[in-house]
DNA sequence: GCCAACGTTGGC
DNA sequence: GCCAACGTTGGC
């Protein structure tokens, strides 16, 4: 079995990498996209790195790790018609929508924001860097790596 | 607050 | 199955 990564985006008003630490564990919901739930769905599976990227603030950077600690079930907040994230179309028996379980691992000292990622050659080819809307992509090694290497000082 | 990119919906 | 209209994301 060979370890993956990700980059998961949050928005730090909502949910950030503090609230992580804080909670040590969250579950990963309201994924609302297809191509994420496949991700999700199909992809993500425990032991894989998750680089937190927090979003929609100033800046917006890669801000700590997380690891996966539950593979893809169905998120519960699609049944839940009190949740923002409820969807009617969505059947007990054929869930539309899934979610995952991460555990903090480390707040970086150092964030690499957006404006930084962008000057590394190195992460020319980072999904995030193409196509910025997806909130859950795929990471290769060598950027995972590259990553940690550059910007972290985990604190 | 604006706007580009892109995903989703729905009429035909 | 196409495409126009519309909605959302997210950087700036």
């Amino acid at each position: 079995m060979t370890m993956s990564y990700w980059l998961f985006k949050s928005e730090p008003n909502e949910y950030g990498i503090d609230h992580l630490a804080k909670d040590k564990k969250a579950r990963w919901d309201g994924i609302r996209n297809y191509q994420a739930r496949n991700i999700l769905r199909d992809d993500v599976s425990v032991g894989d790195q998750v680089l937190f990227y927090h979003s929609s603030c100033k800046p917006t950077a890669i801000v700590g790790l997380a690891e996966v600690v539950a593979e893809g079930y169905p998120d519960p907040a699609q049944f839940n018609a009190d949740s923002p994230y409820f969807d009617a179309k969505s059947k007990i028996d054929a869930p539309r929508w899934v979610c995952v379980d991460i555990a903090f691992q480390a707040k970086f000292k150092n964030p690499l924001t957006l404006a930084a990622l962008k000057k590394m050659p190195e992460l020319s080819e980072m999904v995030l860097l193409q196509q910025s809307r997806l909130s859950i992509q795929p990471v290769t090694k060598a950027e995972f790596e590259f990553i940690l290497r550059t910007g972290a000082g985990k604190s």
